[in-house]
DNA sequence: AATCGTTCCTGATAGC
DNA sequence: TGCTATCAGGAACGAT
């Protein structure tokens, strides 16, 4: 499941490795993940142009081409950004340098877009504030916060306020800042929300810096798995001991997926 | 209007 | 052992 650190971790060496390189063939062997436009061929004969830059908005990775068109990568479960790759990718982009980028998906989730501007992609132009960036504050978070009249594990999972958290961050966030999943966003106080933003900055910087987590195929475009699982406390810790309190970690379902927590520390 | 539950997809695994 | 059923989750969609 790549949230915001996986994509970053794609980006920053993705730019460095294919900036100002040329697209000179563009091959499908899947043509579920072409959403806009569905062609084949309009993609081909489109996407032959330079790489200008690599940015990511939540956890969309977006090549902006010099022709002024844009490639969107939505990797949603199972995506994965190989540099270089094999004859088992379901998309290849091929450069004039003779270099590849593959693409890979188990469960054919993931989302392909070329276009010219990103209000051509419904969530993308919703996105929320990304909670990495120095504009996100406390009192951003704290005026997102009373806009919204829902459970706390729903508010940060929902792109239109924050955008790049995940099932395992999102877990991982609420079980560092003590706040139960269930606790409506508009009766959290305001000590408890600057307690909230810390752990959102704190994890999601060291989940960076550790590239990322793998716990089901994520891998960096090398190859390699990030180290960030060796670090959660939470998720997919279901029966271990609290590190706080003598309570053990719980799993339960909330909006239909698992949640992780103490029921101790996170009342 | 905003929130909540269901659906898509397939590989892994629990259970009979 | 071998089969089937269930689960995983991001976000669109439909229902309330």
């Amino acid at each position: 499941m790549p949230e915001l650190p996986e994509v970053e971790t794609i980006r920053r060496e993705l730019r460095s490795l294919i900036l100002n390189k040329k697209i000179k063939d563009f091959q499908v062997k899947d043509s579920i993940f072409l959403k806009k436009p569905k062609s084949k061929a309009v993609w081909r004969k489109n996407i032959t142009s330079k790489v200008k830059d690599v940015t990511r908005q939540g956890k969309f990775l977006i090549i902006q081409l010099s022709n002024g068109l844009k490639v969107v990568i939505h990797l949603r479960m199972t995506g994965q950004i190989i540099y270089g790759g094999d004859d088992g990718a379901k998309i290849k982009i091929v450069f004039s340098d003779s270099s590849t980028l593959s693409y890979y998906d188990k469960r054919r989730f993931g989302e392909w877009y070329l276009v010219k501007n990103e209000k051509e992609i419904p969530l993308l132009c919703l996105l929320g504030a990304d909670p990495t960036e120095e504009s996100f504050t406390i009192d951003v978070l704290s005026n997102l916060l009373q806009k919204r009249n829902t459970k706390a594990y729903d508010f940060l999972l929902d792109q239109r306020s924050i955008s790049g958290i995940g099932n395992i961050y999102v877990n991982e966030i609420l079980y560092n800042a003590k706040l139960s999943p269930f606790r409506k966003t508009r009766e959290i106080k305001a000590d408890e929300i600057e307690q909230l933003y810390y752990s959102i900055r704190e994890i999601l910087n060291k989940a960076l810096k550790a590239r990322g987590s793998s716990v089901d195929t994520y891998l960096d475009i090398w190859g390699n798995p990030g180290k960030y699982a060796y670090q959660h406390v939470v998720y997919g810790k279901e029966g271990e001991f609290c590190a706080y309190c003598p309570n053990k970690i719980m799993r339960g379902k909330l909006s239909s997926r698992s949640i992780y927590f103490c029921p101790g520390c996170q009342q």
